[in-house]
DNA sequence: CCTCTAACGGTACTGTGGTTCCGTTAGAGT
DNA sequence: ACTCTAACGGAACCACAGTACCGTTAGAGG
């Protein structure tokens, strides 16, 4: 087992971080222009201008390497909003994964990814925890939304604000239905309603 | 521009038949062993003790071979319940779909083939005129529901079942949580309170 | 500024997924 | 039963994705 390190985690500065963010670059572009299917390592590599060796002892798969793109954009997370009302909030995030969704690239990605991850238990493992920690961003929402008394006390946070989203990737990746501004308010909208319904306590307390 | 005829589709019976029959429960098996990326022809032609050029010839690429799969799966469709109430019915469907996605054998299939659609505008076809059936299946539901008086009479029938599949799907692709009979039950009964409240009411009705 | 070596990158190589060729088998029509 | 040919299947073949090798480049530390 001479593993030894991750080529790229000794010296991560100057032009290990310029190849990275070179290949990184042209494996975006490939994935929005063409999709998941045509990422080739050798073709990521000339658009990068960087060695063939270099992509394929770093990253060896296009698995590794989407997971890599996921890493990167994990960094850059967006705020959650603070509009004073469940309805409000629920409704920009909605909006907020609507615009992403619709994003040419954002969208060849997360497709990408969703696509990776149902083969490959690695590339799972980092969409999860992608999703753990946006929801997480985003739950005070709706503990906020408890404590002024809009939904039940014993609601399940994070099982709202994944009720926002699932029917926006649901578009996204099984119906292929127009996915607007319309749609992301509905689903903000739907979710308030069955939270206030109390269709989002924690199960132990549902316990009939 | 000889592309002559699909092989298989002048002579569809006996041995033809056979063949393809054999060689989808051999991928079938390969699909809920290994999953998508393990799926190569050659493989699946030793399986289905058919030859490897039988299966290039027929199928050609690993996206057409899960592609046909879901057609010969599409022939056999459940028929909806009819409980007398929204509830029980949605709860009926999501149960249904919670089963089959919880299935290794189906869930393994699903899972391939929205990948496949990630990629592929064929099987991306094939998989949304398999939705659409399905959701023509299950709508009247709700149309029965919109006579009895239980939701708004302007409610988009489609929409609903739409909406309680789609927090099943966003776990089996997203965020892989437990996916269990309750979760089912939480998605139906979401869906129906969001409908009563005119959540899914059509949009050419809905203009502000 | 000099050294040391992590990381890069060109070239040559290899294994295998996919194709081509052509002879064989077995349904469908008469 | 006999014929005709769609469809099958083995074997040789090929292109190219992925690997191995080794010399070169450029950050980091003293």
């Amino acid at each position: 087992m001479s593993h030894a390190v991750e080529p790229g985690s000794v010296r991560p500065g100057g032009r290990t971080a310029r190849v990275r963010a070179s290949v990184l670059r042209a494996a975006g572009d490939v994935l929005a222009e063409a999709g998941f299917t045509q990422l080739d390592l050798a073709d990521v590599a000339r658009r990068a201008d960087v060695g063939k060796t270099t992509v394929y002892r770093r990253w060896g798969t296009v698995t590794n390497l989407v997971t890599d793109l996921l890493l990167d954009m994990a960094e850059q997370s967006l705020p959650r909003a603070d509009t004073g009302t469940l309805l409000g909030d629920l409704t920009a995030n909605a909006q907020l994964v609507q615009r992403t969704l619709t994003d040419p690239r954002q969208a060849a990605l997360f497709k990408a990814i969703i696509a990776a991850a149902t083969g490959d238990t690695r590339t799972a493992q980092a969409l999860h925890r992608f999703y753990d920690t946006r929801i997480s961003e985003w739950a005070p929402c709706v503990e906020q939304a408890i404590e002024r008394g809009e939904v039940p006390a014993d609601t399940d946070a994070r099982e709202v604000i994944r009720a926002v989203s699932a029917p926006l990737y649901y578009r996204l990746l099984v119906t292929a239905e127009d996915l607007d501004e319309a749609t992301a308010d509905r689903a903000a909208q739907a979710a308030v309603v069955a939270a206030r319904a109390g269709a989002y306590r924690q199960r132990t307390a549902n316990a009939s």
